[in-house]
RNA sequence: GGAGAGCUGGCCGAGCGGUCGAAGGCGUCUGAUUCGAAAUCAGAUGUACUCGUGAGGGUACCGUGGGUUCGAAUCCCACGCUCUCCGCCA
């Protein structure tokens, strides 16, 4: 959520900054200046009438006598100031709700450094690290390659579940158990990550923290519980309460909602392995083939915290600790900055690293490591408290700093499930068999190959 | 599934219609003491909104929403959340 202050008072500034992305929506924007200062007017209006109330109410209580006319007499005079408050407050309440419902809906400013552009042609990339493996062959893709290795059972996955699930069998399987835990090993004792075991299923106040919602709800697996399901049959207005992840960002990045940290705590990085679920709704047609995309998936997400002046160095360093697992398994990539209309909704600076896949010719994303400034720290309340600095003793002020929202990174280090389908596919050898790279290796029992 | 308890400031915890933004403790900060530190003593220490150039003023917040009342942290109702015990269960 943008700041509200910063937002109505300079609105032409929020305009064309979201312009950028490709949000236009003039009527909204008229609303959001009309409510917010219709909220200013209700808000005066309201705390001019309460503080009339409070002292008339406070005069009442030093009366020693309750019972004495004068009493009875005030009281009668009374009446109908506290309806009136009443009647104030509840216009000031449903005022602040319009206009935070409309705030919720506004997408993040892009940063300074994103690149113009309305769709993904105007991504930059940035880099391309390693080469596309010289097969001399034609590149099977990863289903043909899993298939004929037996790591993959698709027929069954839709059996048990349906379409876009995955069953990984014998090596398959142990693969991708090996990849997860190559990564996380990586990041926790060469990148210092504090490594999570976190829940799978969370209170919509975790997704709106983290901007699922309310907007991409759709996105979203909600669990129905038999109490809320009554509720509903009920006639009642409350619906599911718990929801599936769709990325190990919410319930990690939810950690530090409604706290204070130190600032002296900063940067912390955490870093996950978590199932993730995906409805997919309106990716009908798309990759329907394999594991590319698919409803539940392993993630290995990392989530920093981090002082918003050390932000886009720590978001770099965020990036390079992600592209460090592609290296590490000699694994052909590229960086690519996401141009302004390009970027999700939450996102201030967003690059995404894209893996080669020879089977698809084509690169397709393995991570997005997304900044987002204090986007996602104002709707969970996640602050921190600036040290006592060189000011505040130079001028012999004792006060403490005010409480600072923190900024927020994450990206993932690595999807699981793609990293396994760009190994198949860069690896593979003429007769089908694969190549498993050394740093795998010690996790696989020592293989060095896959062979049918 | 059954029974019960609770939700108060950075944390713990008292309060149970007006004198309560809220005792006390812990933590933190400042000062005294010390060569320095610990210990001790004294003082300070919530968040947000709003008015004001400023100094400063006002308002809200004791889980959330509603009700009773001149007045609610305190009483009533609903909901949410947390916890305990029993049952079931990885």
């Amino acid at each position: 959520m943008l700041d509200l202050r910063e937002t109505t008072s300079d609105l032409d500034a929020v305009r064309a900054a979201l312009g950028r992305r490709g949000f236009t929506d003039d009527a909204l924007f008229a609303e959001l200046a009309s409510l917010a200062e219709k909220r200013r007017e209700v808000i005066q209006a309201r705390e001019s009438l309460q503080q009339e109330r409070n002292e008339a109410s406070q005069a009442m209580g030093r009366i020693a006598d309750k019972k004495s006319a004068e009493f009875q007499e005030k009281r009668e005079a009374l009446k109908g100031l506290g309806e009136r408050v009443k009647g104030l407050e509840a216009e000031a309440r449903d005022v602040e709700a319009r206009l935070g419902a409309l705030m919720l809906s506004l997408p993040n400013l892009p940063h300074e450094s994103t690149p113009e552009g309305l769709d993904e042609s105007a991504n930059v990339v940035l880099r391309t690290v390693g080469d596309k493996p010289e097969l001399g062959f034609e590149a099977k893709d990863h289903v043909a390659l899993a298939e004929g290795l037996g790591l993959l059972d698709l027929e069954r996955a839709r059996k048990i579940s349906g379409a876009r699930f995955v069953v990984l069998r014998g090596m398959g399987a142990r693969l991708e158990r090996a990849l997860a835990q190559l990564m996380l090993d990586v990041h926790v004792d060469a990148h210092g990550y504090d490594e999570v075991s976190v829940p799978s299923l969370v209170k919509d106040a975790s997704l709106l923290g983290t901007s699922q919602l309310p907007k991409f709800e759709d996105d979203l697996f909600k669990i129905a519980r038999h109490e809320a399901l009554e509720a509903v049959q009920d006639g009642d207005e409350r619906g599911p309460d718990l929801y599936l992840i769709p990325t190990g960002e919410v319930p990690v990045t939810n950690l530090h909602a409604d706290e204070i940290l130190d600032a002296a705590s900063l940067p912390l990085g955490y870093v996950a392995r978590t199932q993730c679920f995906r409805s997919e709704a309106g990716s009908y047609g798309k990759d329907t083939r394999g594991m590319i995309r698919v409803h539940e998936f392993q993630k290995v997400e990392l989530v920093r915290f981090v002082h918003p002046e050390e932000a886009l160095e720590e978001h770099a360093l965020l990036v390079a600790h992600a592209e460090a697992i592609l290296q590490r398994l000699g694994l052909h990539y590229r960086a690519v900055e996401l141009c302004a209309g390009d970027l999700g909704f939450g996102a201030h600076k967003c690059i995404d690293l894209e893996v080669w896949l020879p089977g698809q010719q084509a690169y397709r994303e393995i991570s997005s490591c997304s900044w987002f400034g204090d986007f996602q720290a104002r709707r969970m309340k996640a602050r921190f408290r600036p040290a006592s600095d060189a000011a505040a003793k130079g001028s012999g002020g004792k006060k403490k700093p005010k409480p600072q929202l923190l900024h927020t990174i994450n990206g993932s280090g690595l999807a699981v499930g793609r990293t396994l389908v760009a190994l198949l596919e860069q690896y593979q050898r003429e007769d089908g068999s694969v190549a498993l790279p050394e740093a795998l290796q010690p996790y696989v029992g020592g293989r060095t190959e896959l062979t049918p």
